[in-house]
DNA sequence: AACCCCACGTGCGCAA
DNA sequence: TTGCGCACGTGGGGTT
């Protein structure tokens, strides 16, 4: 609702970019800007507005212009309308027509000159048209930034920093887990819980070894007290394995169980085992959802 | 190498938030700087030159400072003293101290309010702290920003855009890509091929629609010709399952097969069926590895 | 010499 | 009203 008014000032405009189908830009509501901001990376800067009559003095003449970046930087457009001021408003409506062109500024800096001391003339001026176009680049990337991370409300210059820091931290985080919990979790130490009662929430973060170094290949005097449980994790990502008697809800019960703590589970999987015992495997990851997507 | 100089200037300082421990910032070298940055969160303003007996005129005084930021904003620092004028290039040379001040602008501005048609003289003023303030936020995101994003060398305010974007929209696809290929691949279009003789390299990437529409549910007559192999695939990730007499090495034979192609295994599953017979299941996805990391 | 990049102060528009 | 946010012009340091 309250989005951010003039950002489209510095958004430049968009224009282009038939990407999604979204209607009715009424004024351009930064969020609808966001999405067509692709547009903008284009058209960039099409301003350029060499003009100004500039009466005070100064004749500025140049045609300099010298501008590393590729990109069209005159091509005319721009430079001489700027709606008496801020016109953007008034929008012909429906038509599809980009209106909001930026209006490079009215380049009549009004008071200026007065008490410049050593400036030769224009080419003070053109360093004003340097760091125009500089301001200009930021300001595009800035809506670029914007684009990529989603959920964006606000849409200041310094939301958009903040939270594309923290996106970027969730991201990096969510994909380190998915790299561990996925496949790549080789060599890496890995803690080993045996739980022989059911303890639903067996020793969480102790430091203890706790190993207890359960009978790797001797399946002897496993299936007395049936609830067995077998946990081994490293990091954010856990196997569980669960050796029970076999009762009809049994699967679907542990399942819930793990679900219902942080984990997502990767894998599971289920088979009988001695005509009337169950094992269980699952691995899973800890690690918050996020609120975006 | 050339880093930024006055990067410093602008990463000025918020407070508060003492996170990590880092120690050392010579002169801050951006890259430096960049690691360190977190500290210089901390260091800030022990310098803090408190003198500065500004003659000139103008109160200031206020005192408001209404923040609705969380944070400290105003825990001294700023507000009153600014070194003598932009002192920060006279650095005491070689001791470790941390130069980098942020100097609070000269707050002599100078041949300011003149002109100045309707401003109730410090009001404006505070403007002008408020205004400060914003950049300093805005800064200090930046370097946040900066912070999280690896192989950052130049240090522009837009290069630290750019990447922010391009590492974005990395981590973003190398994540989309994890999840399908995890397990997260849910109600996404798959295709189904289905061979019945011992192909090996089965229709690669032809265009050709080759559906052949598998029964879905009907497992009727599946067990005449054995090497059965179906395959289920959707962007990146593969599902193979294959129905073929229970010999000794097949399970490794086909595993081995799988990972000989770009694929890299997240899932095997292999279990007898009717005694002769014996079912694969593997699911696999293929990507590159990542430069990063 | 050019160029870049930056922080500053300022005016202006927009919302609570 | 007053605060918030932005773009602008400008001086100035840094690198080529």
């Amino acid at each position: 609702m309250e989005d951010t008014s003039q950002f489209i000032n510095w958004a430049t405009n968009p224009g282009a970019a038939a990407d999604h189908e979204f209607s009715e830009a009424a004024f351009p509501s930064l969020q609808a800007l966001r999405e067509a901001s692709h547009a903008a990376e284009m058209v960039q800067e099409l301003i350029a507005g060499v003009h100004a009559p500039n009466s005070w003095s100064s004749d500025n003449g140049d045609g300099a212009a010298n501008n590393n970046l590729p990109a069209s930087w005159n091509f005319g457009a721009t430079s001489a309308q700027q709606p008496g001021s801020n016109g953007m408003m008034e929008a012909p409506a429906a038509s599809g027509l980009p209106d909001l062109v930026y209006e490079p500024p009215p380049t009549r800096r009004a008071g200026g000159l007065r008490s410049m001391g050593s400036m030769s003339a224009s080419y003070a001026q053109d360093h004003i048209m340097a760091e125009r176009k500089r301001r200009e680049k930021i300001n595009t990337r800035f809506v670029e930034l914007s684009t990529v991370i989603p959920g964006l409300k606000k849409m200041d210059k310094a939301t958009i920093l903040s939270d594309a820091t923290r996106y970027v931290k969730e991201l990096q985080e969510k994909l380190k887990d998915l790299e561990a919990g996925g496949s790549g979790g080789r060599s890496i130490e890995t803690r080993l819980v045996l739980v022989k009662r059911p303890y639903l929430h067996a020793a969480a973060d102790d430091g203890s070894p706790l190993l207890s170094s359960a009978s790797p290949g001797t399946p002897t005097a496993a299936r007395k007290e049936l609830p067995e449980i077998e946990v081994r994790f490293s990091e954010k990502s856990v196997m569980v394995r669960v050796h029970c008697e076999n009762s009809k809800g049994v699967a679907v019960k542990v399942l819930t169980e793990i679900e219902k703590l942080q984990l997502t589970i990767i894998h599971a999987n289920v088979m009988p085992f001695l005509a009337c015992s169950l094992i269980i495997d699952i691995t899973a990851k800890a690690s918050f959802s996020s609120p975006f997507d």
